[in-house]
DNA sequence: AACAGTATGTTGAATTTTCAACAAAAGGAG
DNA sequence: CTCCTTTTGTTGAAAATTCAACATACTGTT
């Protein structure tokens, strides 16, 4: 556990706890750790949703993929940011998503009810987990959000500026790189891939973006 | 105050709180009702995002109006549900969403500085706010997974029939009514309204679906 | 009952997306 | 370096959406 602690002190999760709090604390909550191949189903759809999962190592991708087997990316998840924590915050019975681990990750798991309810030890640390869950959660909030701006435009060309638009913004900066190759994010804009490849096409010749792979820039 | 209490008790933000406390409560959070006439602004895309709101009576719609003034519709917000909390407990200073009074309104704003921070009297009630706040928003971010399922869909036909069964399922009824005329439909489904009309036409005389106004029914 | 105003349904043309199939480029393994 | 696999780009035809314009139905008011 020891070999995390620098990426769990970044977890919002654990914000302003100290270390000494944060590694007892590990165990009053029976946090594991899971290691998980590359392309492995960490979460499966319809699984319980009993637990929450913290990214050590690597990073995940939340994907729903529908009755005629059409993916839809909903988010990524990178190192020491926290996930399906919706879903065991509310109670559902059974995980609406899947998670997949995009490179080998080492996924720490939380059963969510060690957080919710105060355990017999009685140790004080539930309230700040709790607001702290509250903060996160209003983020994800957020999130949703403006993935919700994004693929509510009509057209490929208005999803994929808004996107970038957006992206730039969050880095302060107008030369980024984007956690999707091309079906990843035609799959996030909810969109057909080669159609995004013509869009991306497009604005390149007319001046309007530049990009190298997976590297962007708004001219 | 006392008037709305029955509806204040069913609001999630209050879950599990007695009566009396609950009103001493509302005085220590400085909780203040106000009323909006229909079709009235609540909050305005670009103010500040301090207050939480709760809806004592009527309803209202959180929309998104973007550059070229096409709106999308986030969500319906009903009697005795909060609104707006993401972004007062994310604390992002302004609102990217504005709220609107679908009917007469009486709504109460609570500011949410006065929930998140323990206040001079030191009373106890601010754990269980936050604890409900967090199930709140955990509940919310379901929504909005729905949302994104709905929406996700690639033809008019699908996101209808994708709502309408989500809906059904909701209410463990075939037959119900939606919150939306045909244009909110519309800008929920984030289609046009036109192809929306055709849609429904031709799903009811394949024998699909059944609908007057908003009363709909699956066959 | 008549009217005005709003909401809903209908239609065809223009635009855009999807789909399928293939070409080109990039990356990895031996 | 070469072969093989995966990813990305390109294209044209089919399908669906958007747009604009108008017809019809509905609502509330006088």
């Amino acid at each position: 556990m020891k070999k995390h602690l620098e990426i769990l002190k970044k977890c919002p999760l654990f914000d302003g706890i100290e270390e000494e709090n944060l590694i007892r604390m590990l165990g009053c909550l029976g946090a594991k750790v899971e290691y998980f191949d590359k392309k492995y189903t960490i979460f499966a759809e319809g699984a319980p949703a009993k637990y929450i999962g913290i990214v050590l190592s690597g990073s995940a991708k939340i994907i729903q993929v529908d009755y005629y087997g059409n993916r839809s990316i909903l988010s990524e998840v990178e190192r020491s940011e926290v996930f399906a924590e919706a879903f065991a915050c509310a109670g559902v019975d059974a995980l609406p998503v899947t998670v997949v681990a995009d490179e080998p990750c080492e996924i720490m798991l939380i059963n969510c009810s060690h957080i919710l309810h105060t355990c017999a030890n009685n140790c004080g640390f539930h309230q700040k987990l709790i607001f702290n869950l509250m903060q996160d959660l209003a983020n994800k909030s957020i999130m949703f959000h403006q993935k919700i701006e994004i693929t509510s435009k009509r057209t490929t060309r208005e999803k994929l500026m808004t996107y970038l638009a957006l992206r730039a913004k969050k880095v302060g900066r107008n030369s980024f790189d984007i956690p999707f190759d091309r079906q990843e994010l035609a799959d996030y804009l909810e969109v057909e891939r080669s159609g995004l490849s013509a869009e991306i096409s497009k604005l390149r010749t007319e001046g309007i973006i530049e990009c190298r792979k997976n590297h962007f820039e708004l001219l």
